[in-house]
DNA sequence: GCCCAGGTGGGAG
DNA sequence: CTCCCACATGGG
């Protein structure tokens, strides 16, 4: 099917280290695994896409996944023109990067694997938790052809597997630990969370309880697994820009209720702008 | 061998 | 509160 998405670039948000569980099939092309739906989308021209779902599957799981309510490029327009040349080029480059809505329980394991590791490393960590402890999963897509896949493994499956003593043939070093009490504790967990997820600082604070995750994590969970725009992770890159670019002085405070997007294109123009094109 | 990677917990001061 | 350091693992 045929769909019209503004402001989108597959490529950046592929790159963009918000999720681990996109694939590149080809140049253009990418599968995403979102809970228990799957999803192949490549860029035909400007605004359009193909997307392998039905247009009922469209509206009622990835029209929310995509954020699509949210309007990036009024954002977008504003960043270019409200700070200094550095944000000026990173907002520039960062055209097409939307926050994806993803689920909590993926976006926690995700970014407990990310600490004090590299993003290839969180992204093939991600793959064999997947391929090891994911349900197998047929989709029949609307040009009739059948995709096998593995689902992001569910809470059950991550605790058997703890249990066997198998997360060691994943590459979580000491994480593996952390994943093992979310894990088992999940069920309080998602409880306590969905009670304090409306507030940001609450939320935060419920985040940080749990072994694994600080003030960075729990910001990155704020903003991929609860879609609280004003979360804004400072982590090592971030850290580095403040310095060097904006004398010490974080200039994420200009674009109050959206820092975390402000964020996001800053983080992807310094690790991904001597990338080739 | 070294240093780094979307950091954090724990201890000491 | 801030400053140390150890923590697995693989790539440069």
């Amino acid at each position: 099917m045929k769909i019209t998405i503004p402001f989108l670039d597959l490529e950046k948000m592929y790159n963009s280290g918000q999720q681990f569980t996109w694939n590149k099939i080809d140049n253009n092309k990418y599968s995403i695994i979102h809970k228990n739906n799957y999803l192949e989308i490549s860029h035909i021209d400007k605004d359009e896409f193909e997307v392998s779902c039905s247009e009922d599957a469209f509206k009622s799981i990835w029209y929310s996944y995509f954020d699509l309510d949210t309007d990036y490029e009024s954002l977008w327009i504003k960043g270019l023109v409200r700070g200094n040349e550095y944000l000026h080029n990173a907002v520039r480059y960062g055209w097409g990067i939307r926050i994806l809505r993803q689920d909590p329980w993926e976006v926690i394991i995700m970014f407990l694997i990310s600490q004090n590791n590299n993003m290839k490393r969180i992204r093939k960590s991600v793959d064999m938790l997947r391929e090891k402890y994911g349900n197998i999963t047929i989709y029949n897509d609307d040009n009739a052809h059948t995709h096998v896949y593995k689902t992001f493994p569910n809470t059950y499956l991550l605790e058997t597997g703890y249990n066997q003593d198998q997360y060691k043939d994943c590459g979580l070093g000491y994480r593996d630990n952390y994943i093992k009490e979310i894990a088992e504790g999940w069920n309080d967990i998602i409880a306590l969370l969905n009670e304090h997820k409306n507030d940001y600082k609450e939320l935060i604070e419920t985040l940080k309880l749990f072994k694994g995750t600080g003030n960075k994590v729990a910001n990155c969970i704020a903003l991929y697994g609860f879609h609280h725009l004003n979360a804004a992770p400072i982590d090592t890159h971030m850290k580095r820009i403040i310095n060097e670019y904006f004398c010490g002085i974080n200039p994420l405070d200009n674009f109050k209720g959206y820092e975390g997007i402000i964020q996001q294109w800053l983080f992807d123009y310094e690790t991904n702008k001597n990338k080739s094109k």
